[in-house]
DNA sequence: ATGCTACGATACAGACCTGTATCGTAGCGG
DNA sequence: CCGCTACGATACAGGTCTGTATCGTAGCAT
């Protein structure tokens, strides 16, 4: 009993794992299609084309984000405290072997045209993440909460390269330590 | 009398420029033989596969990395200055529209298997720059220096990621600052 | 039972890709 | 002058990719 997985379902969840680890375009529908046991017919009958399968992939990438986001910062009193705890725990993230980047990195570089709607996709959820890095900057007390945001949204990305390029042990073991360090230049230290 | 260029020399910096904008997969061989106006056969003679033309690029982005590394920081008198040299220049250099992110970056998020030749490159081109960092966090009197250096890679990986993804209006504006303050906050205030 | 829908499997079309084979030629050294 | 080498152009082989067309079938609702 462990399948009542629809069909799509089963597609969509192996489509995203080769995706994410392999890359959009070494990936082709074919291999998608026998991976998960489902025909490429049934493929093309929910997703009009490839681009629109990594579109939904991306789209479905963003709501995990938020979902873990929300689920990691909530218990955090502060918001300098959410800033950080969400630091910590992609730190923890980046450092595992499940970890081969970020979706939108990835596919912002192997589509690096800014009209692809990949591409598009990818810019609109990094520019999201850039804004609630500003609000919470503000929020904690920064002096110049544009500038901190930015500053931790560089470490951020920088993190998920480290972790593509590298595997499991990286740079970015240190990754909560800067992010720390930045956030008490700009806000002090800690209350 | 604008072109003295063999065709080898011509090839390559037309392949060079469209693997760096364009991506390494999204250009095929025949493409750069014709942007280059030569002819396929000539670049097979040159080099055996696409393969080696794409590391024999990587190669020469390496060499032309530490050329622009030594030049930026030789005028700087101690290391803690050649750390902010590079990162201030880092800056500049990401925000302008001539630069699409960082080639060793791009080919490891494009071949992302660990034993691709393109990826090995990459890795030890990382490597490189992560020991000189560590070098220079050393002599500059970071308290710890390979977790300053970590940190300052981070910076890097993700200033580049951001001119590949937002192009030259991006978050890496506030690149030189962050490594600043990462690095005051390892070694002490200005001297 | 029957008709309908979703599905799997397979074959196919047309494009593109890497790499090779072939041919004609221009330049250059002996 | 002559032969050799490097070159450009073109055709081609074999593979892979996206997307379509076709066929047979299993399940399900009426």
């Amino acid at each position: 009993m462990k399948t009542e997985a629809t069909p799509k379902e089963k597609l969509f969840q192996k489509a995203a794992r080769l995706f994410y680890r392999h890359g959009y375009r070494a990936i082709g529908v074919d291999t998608i299609a026998a991976e998960s046991g489902i025909g490429k017919m049934t493929l093309y009958r929910h997703y009009p084309s490839k681009d629109d399968l990594i579109v939904a992939y991306l789209k479905n990438s963003d709501e995990i984000f938020w979902e873990n986001f929300e689920q990691i910062t909530k218990n955090a009193a502060t918001p300098r405290g959410k800033l950080l705890a969400f630091f910590d725990s992609l730190q923890e993230y980046v450092t595992t072997p499940a970890c081969y980047g970020c979706p939108f990195l990835n596919v912002a570089t192997e589509y690096p045209e800014p009209d692809y709607t990949g591409h598009q996709v990818a810019i609109e959820h990094k520019q999201t993440v850039r804004a609630r890095f500003r609000q919470l900057a503000k929020e904690a007390g920064a002096r110049e909460p544009e500038v901190l945001a930015d500053q931790l949204f560089l470490l951020m990305d920088g993190a998920y390269m480290a972790s593509r390029m590298f595997g499991a042990k990286n740079p970015a073991q240190n990754l909560a330590g800067a992010a720390r360090t930045l956030v008490e230049a700009q806000c002090g230290p800690a209350e």
